[in-house]
DNA sequence: CCATTTAGTTGCATCATTCAACCATTGGAG
DNA sequence: CTCCAATGGTTGAATGATGCAACTAAATGG
């Protein structure tokens, strides 16, 4: 017997910790490891970038640091307001981006190996299904 | 254009943030509010949680601490063999951990709810897949 | 009976994070 | 135009979670 909120715990845990130990290991933080994969699609700025990760402006500021100090991204002031400041991937960052991405990839590609071949479309769009579905609940902030 | 990569980040993410900021928000750090929920089905040993939580003996060893201090778990020394240490919930603890698997359990419903009808027998029944799958991936501990 | 292994705890160092104070810039009201 | 509130970002201090290594106690095996 297997309620889907333990199916749902275990999974996230299971996931993360694939993320720690045997994706961004050793190089970054599971922390930068998203962030690097999301500058992927674009430049964000840094309200943009913590609100999406979920941290507060502080905390983004450090990741930031730490991926700047690698080399991985650039800070640039946006033309129109002086106090944004634009983060986006150097060409070092696209190429460590990448691979974050595939080892990303090759972990997930590993897990729905093991999910009967019948199954697997179904999985992939539940996946994009929970995923939208995730993101329309939890545009507010407030807690407690 | 989404990649199932993208989404199973997304996602896990954004559950991350559910369980931070709406499940143990205020009571009790994420890990501890795994720890409780995993307690509800019985009794371990501080090794067993160790390694199912992924963490090292020593944090372990405090997350323990933390919901000791709180009266929620008990040590209780094995019968067999007194180096292991079996924790358990004491009866608070079990109110505590049902409480937050309701808050987990009702957070993840609003959801599903957010899934059209239809899809979410699939839906539930991916997951299930996916936690299986992960888990018989994640057996070992090696890194780097 | 001693050496080795195993289970758990603890001290230390590190790192991520929050909160609050702060600076610079913007935009609006008078 | 000028001042003031709001916004975007950074920084310092404090907290908390974690890993590593050293340590204690108990079991196991020659």
């Amino acid at each position: 017997m297997s309620s889907v909120v333990d199916d749902v715990i275990a999974f996230c845990r299971m996931f993360s910790s694939f993320e720690r130990e045997e994706i961004c290991c050793g190089t970054v933080s599971a922390a930068q490891c998203v962030l690097l994969q999301t500058l992927i699609h674009g430049e964000w700025d840094v309200s943009a970038l913590a609100s999406h990760t979920r941290v507060t402006k502080g905390a983004m500021t450090r990741l930031i640091d730490g991926l700047e100090d690698r080399g991985w991204v650039a800070r640039e002031r946006a033309e129109d307001d002086a106090r944004r400041v634009l983060i986006s991937l150097t060409a070092a960052g696209k190429k460590e981006a990448q691979r974050l991405h595939n080892l990303t990839q090759k972990s997930i590609t590993t897990i729905l190996n093991r999910i009967p071949k019948a199954d697997r479309p179904q999985v992939i769009k539940s996946l994009n299904l929970l995923r939208t579905a995730t993101e329309q609940t939890r545009t507010h902030l407030d807690c407690c």
